[in-house]
DNA sequence: GATGAATGAGAGTTCATTCAT
DNA sequence: AATGAATGAACTCTCATTCAT
C-alpha cells in the first residue's frame, strides 16, 4: 500500500507538480482514504522525501558500481554513467522529473540530507573526467567542473523531451550524445 | 505598477514556484492590494502568460538577429546563440527558470500560443547545425534534432547552478562549452 | 461584523470551550463563511487573544479608577473591586469564563503579553490590603498575597454557579461576601 | 496498565485539557498503542468518567469521615474540610483541575451520575455552617448557601496558583484561609 | 491481552477571485 | 486607478474509533 502510494505520487508529482497534486488526488488514485495516507506518511513532504531518497540512492548506487570497475577506462565509465542516466528515463522518468524540479519543496532539514548526495553524483562525474585527463584519455586543458555540469545538462534535459518508446532507442541516444561529447561536432 | 508587479512575480515564481506563490505575496511585495492586481491582470495565469511571452519573444528576437547575419558562419551562429542563452542568466535568471519550469501551469489555450515559439527556438538551433553540415562546417553524420536538444540542455542546465557573480564569466563559460561541443573532450 | 464575531465566539467558547468550538460554529452563528472569519482574524487563536485583551483591559481599567480615588478607604476599595468583579458576571459572564479557563490555549508569546496584566490585577488587590494594614483598617498579621488569592477565588468561583437573574442580586452577593471577608463568620 | 493510563490521562488532561489531549498522546506516554486503550476503555469519555468518579468519591469519602465525627465542633469540621481540599492539591492537583474544568465534556447521562455528588460536597459544607449556626458557633445572620460557595472558591482557586513545594506549607495555607473565614480581616 | 492497519468525518487554514465603491 | 470586504472551494492534516488478527 505504502509502496503503491509512492508510485502513484511519483506519477502525479511528475505530471502536475508537487504543489498542484493534492493528497486527495493521491489517495483517490489508490482507492484509499486520506487517513490511510497519513498512516503511512508524516505529511505531504514525507512522500517527497522518500521519492528523493530512493531515487538518488538508486542513482548513486549504479554510479558507484560503474566507477569501481578497475577494468574499464574513464572513457568507458563516462559513457556508462550517461547511459545509466538515460536508461533511467524509461523506468523512472517521472522520478527524475520530481527529483530535479521539486526539491525546493523540501524543508531545509531534509534538503541538507539530500543535497550532498546530489552533489556527490556530479563530483563523481567530474572525477571520472579528471582521471581521464591524468590517463591521457582526454585533453589536458579541460575545465572539469563545468564539463561535468554540461554532461549532466545533456542527460537530464532529455527528461523533458525524450520519448523512450519513440524511434530512437536509449543506446542510440547515448551514442549520439557521447559521440558529441568525445569528438565534438566538427569534422577532423 | 504593472511592470513592477511582473518583475516581482518573476522573482517570486522563480524562487518559490508558481503554485507556492500567492497573489497576496505578489501584492505585498509591491505594497499594493489584491484589488490592484486584478485591475492589471485577468487572473493569476495572466501574469504567467505575460512572463512567458515576453521571455520567449525576447529570446527569439535575439536568435533571429543572429541567424539573419549573412556574414557569419554557422559555427559562429551556434556560438552566439549559446552565448545569448547564457548571458540571459545574469539579467533574467528567474525568467528562464519560470519559463522552463512553470509552463505546465498555463491552460491548454495559452500553451498552444507559446509552445510553438519554444519549439521554434529549438528548431532554429537545429537549422544552424543542418546548415553547418551542408556548408561542411560540421561532420556529415550528425543527428541534428538530438544535438539541438543537447545544446539546449547544456545551456539551460546552467540555470540550476551557474552563479553569474562567481569566478567564471559568461563568455568564459561559453568558450568552455563551445569548445566541447565543437571539438569534444578527447584530444586529436 | 468583526465585533459580532467576537461576541459569538465568547458565547461559544464560554459554553463549549475553545477547543470544542469550531470556526464553522462561529461563522454559522453569524451567517457568514469561514473566509470572512479569516479576513478578520489571523487564526483561531486570534479571536481568543482579542477576547482576553479586551476583558482584562476592561477589568484593569475599572480597578484603576477604584484605586485612584483618594477619598475612599482601602476597606471601600476592596469592596468596590469585588463588586466590579461580580457585576462583570451579568454583562460578561462568558468573557470571564473564557478568560480564566482558556488562557492555556494561547501561545507562549501571547501569554507573555496577557499574563502580566492578570498578575497586576491580583497585585492591586494585594496592595489595597497592604495599604489597609498600614492605615490600621485591617489586622496587622495578614498574609496579603494569599489573601488576595482568596478574594479572587471567592469572586471568580461565582462564575461557575452564580445566576445573575436569580433571587440574589449582585450587590447582595457582594455584601454577603464582603461581610465574611471583613468580619468572618464567627460572631464577636 | 489501566491504572497507569488513567494516571497519565490525568496528567495530560490537566496540562493540555481534555479536548487537546489525543488518545495518541495518552498511549505514547505509556509506550502502548491505540488498540490497547480501547481494550481498557470504551472510548475517550470513558477515562474522563473514571477520573471524575474516583476523584469525587475520594473527596466525598474524606468529607464523610470528617462530618461523622461526633467529637468535633462544626468549627473544626469546616477547618478539616478545607484542609482536605488543599492537601488534595499535592497528591491530586491535576485530578482536581480535570474535575472542575472538564466536566462539560461528559455526556448528559454521565453528568447526571456525577453532578449530584458534586452538589452533595457543597451541600455538606453548607450543612456544617448551618449546624454551626444552630450551635452558636457562627453568626446567626449568615447566608449559608452563598458562603459554602465562597469556601469552595477559596479552596479550589488555589489549584490555579498554589505551589505545594513552595515556601508556604499546606497547613499554613489552611490556617491563613480559615483565619480569614472565621475572623475576617478587620481587627476587632 | 494487545496490536496495527485503515477509516471518515471534520478540523483549521489558504487563496484565487468577485464586486461595490 | 485602486481598494477592502466577503466568499467558497479546496487544501493539509488530526483524531476517535473499528476490527481482524
Amino acid at each position: 500500500m505504502k509502496e503503491q502510494m509512492m508510485k502513484t505520487s511519483i506519477e502525479l508529482f511528475g505530471n502536475k507538480g508537487f504543489r498542484s497534486t493534492s493528497i486527495q488526488d493521491i489517495v483517490e488514485a489508490n482507492g484509499a482514504t486520506k487517513g490511510t495516507f497519513y498512516y503511512y506518511f508524516k505529511n505531504k513532504e514525507g512522500v517527497l522525501v522518500q521519492i528523493h531518497e530512493s531515487f538518488i540512492d538508486h542513482l548513486l548506487n549504479g554510479q558507484e558500481q560503474i566507477m569501481q570497475n578497475k577494468q574499464s577506462t574513464n572513457h568507458e565509465k563516462l559513457y556508462q554513467i550517461v547511459e545509466t542516466l538515460i536508461r533511467n528515463i524509461r523506468s523512472n522518468g517521472n522520478s527524475a522529473m520530481v527529483f530535479f524540479r521539486e526539491m525546493r519543496h523540501l524543508s531545509d532539514e531534509k534538503t541538507a540530507a539530500i543535497l550532498p548526495k546530489r552533489q556527490l553524483f556530479q563530483e563523481n562525474i567530474q572525477k571520472v573526467i579528471e582521471d581521464g585527463i591524468l590517463m591521457n584519455e582526454f585533453r589536458q586543458d579541460l575545465r572539469t567542473d563545468m564539463l561535468s555540469y554540461a554532461v549532466l545538462g545533456i542527460a537530464n534535459w532529455s527528461y523533458f523531451w525524450y520519448e523512450p518508446d519513440g524511434e530512437v532507442k536509449e543506446n542510440e541516444l547515448t551514442d549520439i550524445y557521447m559521440s558529441m561529447i568525445f569528438k565534438g561536432i566538427e569534422g577532423e
